[in-house]
DNA sequence: AGGTTCCTGACCACAACCTGACTGTCGGCC
DNA sequence: GGCCGACAGTCAGGTTGTGGTCAGGAACCT
């Protein structure tokens, strides 16, 4: 299972972005635009993890967090600060948070930094369909004791079909959680991914396989 | 409960200084205003972190930090230097310091350097994987009865992938533990490094192997 | 049957990575 | 001072891994 975060980042197209690539790497994740959605969404469901922009425009970022302590919420909270701004730096760790990233940072750095932070406070991040295990941190996928390493873009695609198990995903669907946006992927590269993905998985016991599902997309079982 | 830090400082009214604001920043603050009352004090109370200036009367600061090291503290350790200088920093890096601030430094950049620094070490305790066992004094690696001794960088660097056995870390956050903060570091210069490592490794005898995650980083096995 | 969609082994360009060798710098030591 | 060893960083050339494309065949649907 997938760690599940909550993002709260005002700017649409930032959410967006995060949203999108925190998924693909695994994790479960909700959003909120603003520090009331914020506080709803966690009564709602548990949390594993927060990322919370300090700058917010109805509620400063730490007493978001500061609330959230308040509700007796342990969930590590990794902060995104300005670029530089020390003094955010600095009170977002008096306000409760574990870490934090200054903005314009890369996807990779946050996606280590959360993996981290919710591992130390003791959550699997490791999804699994069936017997198979998907390691994010090391890109393999362990099934019946056996391991298989994949590619970046093989574990992307994977990945996005076992956050859906039997769901059958379209073909569109893998191609943006596999290549950046707004990449030109050719009909065919999706296919020759998928007849990779099938080879490794073939060579692991009792791992599910990926069954096609005829002009629509793949999907694992 | 505050980390519990020890400054070492000379300039009595800088001494008192921090320690006021350190102690307002909730941490737990013993100073010292030479190396050998630092070293007293060192053996009489467990420390979390330690300030130290680098410039001191009765003994230059990184001699201190190999003291305190040599006893097998592994504590981080943050060294404040008066000049602009080059040669002062990197020297204090590879005394076994973690981190550094040049004099003037802003209070807040002092108090984000430390909660990271002591957070971050709480990881970095665990230094045996398999067979193999780092000792943070000596910066010396054993395994199988056989001792390889290794560089500070190169020590860093290994202990920061045992921390987290069987993990793939990023190069980035290679980077970020083998070098000071902010550093501009060659690509190719990490990759060197891991190839001394490895060489070094190979001569232990059961030592585990740093195994490359392809377009990830690297992990200890 | 015939058009479409999908499968997969093979191929190649390119990026990532490995490593031995070289240079510069610093500190210790005669 | 001048020599030497330890360490850090860089470079070049080679090796491996990855991503993307192709072509020919298989499966599917009507």
């Amino acid at each position: 299972m997938g760690a599940r975060l909550l993002v709260i980042e005002d700017d649409h197209d930032l959410r967006g972005l995060l949203l999108r690539l925190l998924e693909e790497e695994g994790f479960e994740v909700t959003t909120a635009s603003t520090g009331a959605e914020a506080l709803s969404k966690i009564d709602a469901h548990p949390i594993d993890g927060l990322v919370i922009d300090i700058g917010l425009p109805d509620a400063d970022g730490r007493d978001i967090c500061q609330a959230i302590r308040a509700r007796g919420i342990q969930a590590p909270v990794l902060f995104l600060t300005a670029r530089d701004a020390l003094t955010d730096r600095l009170s977002g760790f008096s306000a409760g948070g574990d870490d934090y990233l200054t903005k314009p940072f890369a996807i990779e750095e946050l996606v280590a930094r959360l993996q981290v932070l919710v591992r130390r406070s003791g959550v699997d991040l490791a999804s699994t369909v069936g017997e198979l295990r998907l390691d994010p941190a090391t890109h393999a996928a362990t099934c019946g004791g056996v391991t298989a390493s994949l590619t970046p873009t093989e574990f992307r695609i994977l990945a996005a079909m076992c956050a859906r198990p039997g769901d059958a995903l379209r073909r569109q669907e893998l191609v943006r959680v596999g290549w950046p946006h707004g990449a030109i992927v050719h009909d065919n590269t999706l296919d020759a991914y998928i007849a990779r993905i099938r080879r490794k998985l073939r060579g692991l016991p009792e791992a599910p396989t990926v069954a096609t599902v005829h002009g629509v997309g793949y999907a694992i079982r």
